[in-house]
RNA sequence: UGGGCCGUCGCCAAGCGGUAAGGCAUCGGGUUUUGAUCCCGACAUGCGUAGGUUCGAUCCCUACCGGCCCAGCCA
C-alpha cells in the first residue's frame, strides 16, 4: 500500500513555512539550551475502543514532533485498566497508527511491561513514608476528600506505620484481600486546593485478567502512577496530552521527584481537536453503532480512522487537517470545511479521473450509424502527463446525467437543452432535437445528433457549446452502485449543551443509488484507488460491499459546488 | 463560588511594547472540453470589557466579564 510509507511528507504541506507552535518552540529551546540531547515523545492510547479523529492530531502531533526534531516516538498502550481493555482494539490501533503513515520506534509498548518497576516504585513511596494503604470505602473516601472549595480531612489510616503499609500491600499483591477492601494512597496533601493532590488512589484491587498479563496481577496502577513513570522508563522527553491533564501535571512531578526514575520527563497540554457537525464521544459513538444508527465502526460516516478510511480519505488529508488545525491551549471547535479542504486538495492532485453516470438518462444520436463505435481518448488527469490515457468507447446511444438535460432553460443553465449544444467531455459536440416521454410526462429519452468533425475541435459553423457534461457509452460500461454520503448530524454541534445528539441525525447521510453507468475501465479499479468523477467528486471502491460482480463506490467528497449554493432559477 | 487553563475576523491561527501574518469560509473577476482545478482582487482603525503605566499597548499592570477542566479505587 503506497499509502503507508511514512516518508511520503514532502509534496504540498506546508510544514516549511508555518511558524512554530508552542510545542515545537518549548523542544527548539530544550535542544538549543542543552536541556535535552534527542526527542522522545509517545502516543499512548488506552486500548478501549477506536481511535476517531481527534486521536489523529495526537497521534500527528506526537510522531510528527518527533519526525521534525529527527527523534523517536513510542506508542504505548496505557493498559492499566484491565475491566476496560481488550486486544482487539491494540490491534486496530495498531493498524490505525500505521495507516496514516507513522511508524513507532521499536516494539510496542505497554504500561503492563513496567508493572513490576511500578510494585517496586510503589514499595518505595511506603518506605519513606510517602503511601499508605487506605481501608476506607469508596464512598467514605469521597466524603473525606472535601469539595472543590472546602478542603478534605485525612483518611484515619493515614498514620499507618511503614511496616504495617508494607505488609499491607504486600497482602494486596498476594490476592489476600478483596477488591474494594482498600487501596494504596499517595501522601500528599488532603487539604490541597487542587483534588489530584488530595492523596489519591495510586494501586487499587482487581481480580481480573488483563489482556497482556493474564491473571499475574490482581493490583492495578491508577494512570497517574503509571503514566509519568511509564514516560521516565521510555525516556521520554516531551510528554504531551490534552488539557483536561493540566490539574494532574503537579502530581506526574510530584512522583517523578519522589521516585529514583532513570529520567525525567516534562508533561505539556495542548487543546483536544474538535470538529463541528459530529460528535467523537466514545459512548455517543458507540450508541451509534449499537442502536443501529450506522453500520458498525468503520460505517464511512463514522469519524473514526477506520471510517474515515473506508470512506476513502487520504491519510495525507487527515494529516495536513491536523497542521491546518493548529497546536494551542484554545478550546475551540474546528469547522469540517478545513477537512473537507485538505481532503479535495489532495484528492484533486492525485486521484485518476473517469466519468460515472449516477442517474442515467439514455441519448440516441440519431445521425450516428446504428452500428458505429469508436474508442475515445481522454487524459488520466487534465493538469498531469503521467497518468495513462483512457479509452472510452463511444457508440450511437449514451447514457448522460437527467440533471444534464432540460426541454427548456435561462441562459445560466450551461447544459443541454432541445435547441442547444454540449460537449461530451472528450468527445462530439451534440444537439438535442426531442425529449420522448411516458405516460406520467417523465423524460425517458433524448434525441441527438452529432455535429460532425467536434471532436477536439470547435464546430464548424461556429456555434459553440453551452457546457460540458460528462457520459458513457450504453453498450459498453460497468453497472455499478454509487453511495453518496452527507454528514451524519444536521446541526453544527450535535451535542452541545447537553443536546440530544440522537435528535440531529441527518436522514439524508446515506443515498443508495443503483443502475449507475460507470466509464468501461473501471470495472478494473483497485480497492484501494481514488478516483474522481468528473463534475461529481471523489469515489472509491468500497472494501465491505463490492464483489466481484457487483461493484460498490463510495463518494469520498463531492466537488466544491459553487453553482449548487446558488440561486438555479 | 477553591484551584488550573483559555479569550485576536464567521472558523482555525500568527503576533511576545513600535503601530493587526496566513489558511478555511464568503464575495467579486479571469483562464478552462470538469459550473472542478488554477490565477487575481476584496474581507479586523480592531485584538473579551473597563481603567492604568508608556512618546507609543493585542502585547505590561489592575479589576471585571465570558468559556473550559477538576470532587472515579476511569484514562
Amino acid at each position: 500500500m503506497s499509502e503507508n510509507k511514512p516518508t511520503d511528507r514532502s509534496e504540498g504541506t506546508p510544514t516549511q513555512a508555518r511558524p512554530l507552535n508552542f510545542i515545537e518552540k518549548i523542544i527548539t529551546e530544550d535542544l538549543a539550551n542543552g536541556s535535552v540531547s534527542r526527542i522522545q515523545t509517545r502516543f499512548p492510547p488506552e486500548p478501549n475502543g477506536y481511535l476517531h479523529i481527534g486521536h489523529a492530531k495526537s497521534i500527528w502531533l506526537n510522531f510528527g514532533l518527533a519526525e521534525r526534531f529527527g527523534g523517536q516516538c513510542n506508542l504505548r498502550f496505557d493498559d492499566t485498566n484491565p475491566v476496560k481493555e481488550d486486544e482487539e482494539y491494540v490491534a486496530s490501533i495498531k493498524k490505525d497508527v500505521q495507516w496514516l503513515g507513522y511508524q513507532w520506534s521499536g516494539e510496542v509498548k505497554f504500561s503492563s511491561n513496567y508493572f513490576e518497576q511500578l510494585y517496586q516504585w510503589a514499595v518505595h513511596l511506603i518506605q519513606t513514608g510517602k503511601a499508605y494503604v487506605d481501608h476506607l470505602s469508596a464512598d467514605e473516601m469521597r466524603a473525606y476528600r472535601g469539595t472543590l472549595t472546602e478542603p478534605g480531612k485525612d483518611s484515619p489510616h493515614r498514620q499507618r506505620s511503614v511496616d504495617e503499609n508494607l505488609a499491607l500491600f504486600a497482602q494486596m499483591r498476594a490476592g489476600e484481600l478483596d477488591e474494594g477492601a482498600c487501596a494504596l494512597r499517595a501522601k500528599i496533601d488532603m487539604a490541597s486546593p487542587n483534588m489530584h493532590l488530595r492523596d489519591p488512589v495510586i494501586y487499587r484491587i482487581r481480580k481480573v485478567a488483563h489482556h497482556q498479563t493474564g491473571d499475574q496481577w490482581c493490583i492495578y496502577p491508577s494512570y497517574d502512577f503509571a503514566h509519568g513513570q511509564g514516560d521516565a522508563i521510555e525516556g521520554v522527553t516531551h510528554s504531551v496530552c490534552t488539557l483536561e491533564f493540566e490539574d494532574h501535571r503537579p502530581l506526574y512531578e510530584w512522583f517523578i521527584a519522589n521516585l529514583p526514575t532513570p529520567s525525567t520527563p516534562r508533561q505539556y497540554e495542548f487543546s483536544r481537536l474538535n470538529v463541528n457537525y459530529t460528535v467523537t464521544s466514545k459512548r455517543k459513538l458507540k450508541q451509534l453503532v449499537d442502536e443501529g444508527h450506522v453500520d458498525g465502526w468503520d460505517d464511512p460516516r463514522m469519524p473514526t480512522i477506520s471510517g474515515m478510511r473506508r470512506r476513502g480519505f487520504t491519510p495525507k488529508s487527515i494529516r495536513d487537517f491536523c497542521e491546518l488545525a493548529g497546536v494551542t491551549k484554545v478550546n475551540g471547535i474546528v469547522d469540517v470545511g478545513m477537512l473537507e479542504f485538505t481532503l479535495r486538495e489532495d484528492l484533486n492532485k492525485h486521484a485518476p479521473r473517469a466519468m460515472c453516470v449516477l442517474q442515467p438518462l439514455k441519448v440516441v444520436l440519431t445521425n450516428y450509424p446504428e452500428d458505429k463505435t469508436e474508442i475515445m481518448t481522454a487524459p488520466g488527469h487534465p493538469q498531469r502527463d503521467d497518468m495513462p490515457l483512457r479509452n472510452m468507447p463511444f457508440g450511437r446511444e449514451v447514457w448522460i446525467e437527467k440533471d444534464d438535460f432540460r426541454e427548456e432553460a435561462n441562459k445560466k443553465y450551461k447544459r443541454l437543452v432541445i435547441g442547444k449544444r454540449v460537449r461530451l467531455r472528450n468527445a462530439y459536440v451534440i444537439e438535442a432535437d426531442a425529449a420522448l416521454k411516458d405516460d406520467a410526462g417523465n423524460i425517458v429519452e433524448v434525441h441527438a445528433r452529432i455535429i460532425e468533425n467536434s471532436v477536439g475541435n470547435d464546430p464548424a459553423d461556429g456555434v459553440k457549446p453551452k457546457g460540458v457534461i460528462h457520459w458513457v457509452a450504453a453498450h459498453d460500461n460497468l453497472t455499478c452502485e454509487v453511495r453518496l454520503y452527507d454528514r451524519l448530524f444536521t446541526d453544527v454541534a450535535p451535542d452541545a449543551g447537553g443536546k440530544d445528539f440522537l435528535q440531529h441525525i441527518n436522514p439524508d447521510s446515506l443515498d443508495i443509488l443503483t443502475g449507475c453507468k460507470a466509464e468501461a475501465g473501471l470495472a478494473a479499479a483497485p480497492p484501494d484507488e481514488r478516483y474522481q468523477f468528473e463534475r461529481q467528486g471523489y469515489f472509491t471502491l468500497d472494501a465491505q460491499y463490492s464483489t466481484a460482480e457487483h461493484k460498490v463506490f463510495n463518494r469520498v467528497i463531492g466537488l466544491r459546488d459553487t453553482w449548487g449554493k446558488m440561486d438555479q432559477s
